[in-house]
DNA sequence: AGGTTCATGTAACCCGTTACATGATTTC
DNA sequence: GAAATCATGTAACGGGTTACATGAACCT
């Protein structure tokens, strides 16, 4: 497997910074006060990923002089910027994609709208949906087989992670209908 | 913040060898075999972390020679790896582990039957409840002051989290009730 | 004048990832 | 005897964490 050009608190960065310009600062503000997807607020994590997506091409960072303020470097993005974000954000929903944790998957969903627009949205849901559907029962499966002769707390521990992924089910159902209404809305 | 001495990677293994001796090669199976809490079966990750655990004095390998079999090194716990299992199971639940994911919890709780006993298990789920229940609505707060102004897929990747923890609190009063069923069956 | 917030960085460290390497043993 | 599996490592790299440092602007 390939290593990624570009690490998930770039892709993050890149995703907010695609709908307004910022500084480092103003990210870490972000990162702090955002209690999900818990990145990093540490100077020593966004600096130097800044610095990397600005020598990538991806981010251009031009200083603010406002009268009276502190020297900012307000990043937007560029062009190349933008198709990285795009590929990402159009990459079809693999199976290590869901057993790796869906916060990657969710992470790239909240920026979708913005970037690919709500039709996009709306199929990625349905894709997810199709994923989960399919990896459950395999799931399920393990749990069964693994279960014996497991304790009660590592078999109730397996079982989280099943309901966490039927959870997420249920959520990918429900987006669909919220994008079915609006788009309905949408076209009146 | 101060760094813990062991890795996420490194508790996983101590609570895995307590249960059974076995080799790194095992472990690396038992990794790659399971789904969830997905850890790298990679000997670049596997190797290392068992030699900083024999290093620290936690594990100690002996190796094992069958005849016509090739070389193996088993590890088990040693008297101080069994210690630091047993305070890592004992923390206390704080926010931060809640935000931070709780898949660290998770496997603490997998491996607290065998290493505390159940009693201990279910006050742990009783505290899961607890600090859920608290963390909760200030979440539901952020996200209703959040979501204005936010496209649909990022209000609905906020939901998501939300009844990510939702599923969780449901999930850690099934479990108490599995105890308490249980223990009354251990009672008569 | 002194403390807080704004704002950007740097350096050491840790550890997981990727990829490569080696040899023994079993299987066909 | 060739291929697959068993079994253990190692080296380079990436990037997040912790902690430290620096100075400007603002408030009291």
């Amino acid at each position: 497997m390939k290593r990624e050009e570009t690490s998930l608190l770039g892709y993050a960065m890149l995703g907010i910074l695609q709908q307004q310009p910022l500084s480092g600062y103003d990210l870490r503000k972000i990162f702090a006060a955002t209690p999900l997807m818990a990145f990093s607020d540490s100077p020593g994590a966004i600096y130097p990923a800044l610095e990397r997506l600005e020598h990538g091409g991806l981010i251009l960072g031009r200083i603010q002089k406002g009268p009276g303020l502190r020297q900012r470097r307000v990043f937007r993005l560029t062009a190349a910027g933008s198709g990285q974000l795009r590929r990402w954000l159009e990459k079809p929903i693999s199976r290590d994609d869901i057993v790796r944790g869906a916060d990657a998957l969710l992470l790239r969903f909240s920026f979708m709208d913005a970037g690919l627009g709500r039709a996009h949205s709306a199929r990625f849901l349905e894709a997810l949906e199709t994923e989960l559907a399919a990896y459950l029962p395999t799931l399920r499966e393990f749990l069964k087989s693994a279960q014996e002769g497991m304790p009660i707390s590592g078999r109730l521990a397996l079982e989280s992670g099943v309901q966490g992924y039927e959870s997420l089910l249920r959520w990918a159902r429900r987006g669909q209908a919220v994008y079915r209404r609006e788009l309905r809305g949408d076209a009146l």
